[in-house]
DNA sequence: ACTTCATATGATAATGATTATCATATGGTA
DNA sequence: TACCATATGATAATCATTATCATATGAAGT
């Protein structure tokens, strides 16, 4: 197992030794980064500045493989707000997150936490937004192929 | 106003000319092929490969500005399922459709003809599939930028 | 601590989607 | 039918992401 005193959760720390990866120095200061904003959604790029402070050597490689395994771990969630990139964010086990509102005109992204999709727009309009489209993509195994 | 008989709903012909846009042979050809696809959600490839049988000469930027311009217009709807690439599909007014579902297994996208997001995954459930994720984006004015 | 070796890294080239450029062509109007 | 702003096609440029490959580095075992 993996020696020494980290800024990074034990369980983030078990589970990369579960798999089978090494916690290596980029990718302990990714990890850092991504805890240093949680709730934040960076990109590869942000990442990457944001990661040259604590391992100054990284390169754009590294981080995309990097974020790419995390996401696989589902220690990060990988998304999309239709600007030609990818945006990760830690995920967060007690709160199920990813019900994102995208104001149209400045482009500021909040996070609905509402597990519950009944009446959410409502509850927008509530709080003095104006909504004027949604956009719900569900990953379901269709019947044919859910795994047995 | 335009002249001739064209293949396309008199109301998509009636928003480009308010809009001032031209109907030009590739304009044309592709909202044809979208209205040959209804209901189907295409890259730019391949509106490009179709579209290619009724106006020949058509190159790909042209198939991205046009599909750019009818997307600003709402006759066609952008959207992509984290392939790394954009897919569009023609505007329904009567339904509400922009609730996709995707199998992780097989990549099937099928659509959710449903207003109300309440009990969706319940109902999704019953018809066999096994909901594992998520993704709803509202678009929704902040209160600081509500337009007048 | 020292060696080992599979895994990870960094630099960089390659790829793929999308956008910009620009000289030429074309649609709708007068 | 001529005109001219707009649109087009070919192609180069851009941007995000992925692949390649020689070198470096963790963790495990001495």
């Amino acid at each position: 197992m993996f020696k020494g005193v980290f800024k990074i959760d034990k369980k983030i720390i078990e589970s990369l030794d579960k798999a089978g990866y090494r916690l290596t120095q980029p990718r302990k200061a990714i990890l850092e980064v991504m805890k240093e904003n949680k709730g934040q959604h960076l990109t590869a790029e942000e990442v990457l500045l944001a990661a040259r402070d604590k391992a100054p050597n990284i390169g754009i490689a590294t981080v995309y493989r990097c974020l790419e395994s995390l996401t696989s771990m589902d220690i990060l969630y990988k998304t999309t707000f239709d600007e030609g990139k990818y945006r990760y964010e830690l995920s967060d086990e007690e709160i199920h997150r990813h019900h994102h509102v995208i104001c149209p005109a400045c482009g500021k992204i909040s996070e609905v936490e509402e597990d519950l999709l009944c009446s959410l727009e409502q509850h927008l309009e509530d709080q003095g937004y104006e909504v004027v489209d949604h956009h719900l993509k569900v990953y379901a195994y269709c019947p044919e192929c859910i795994p047995k």
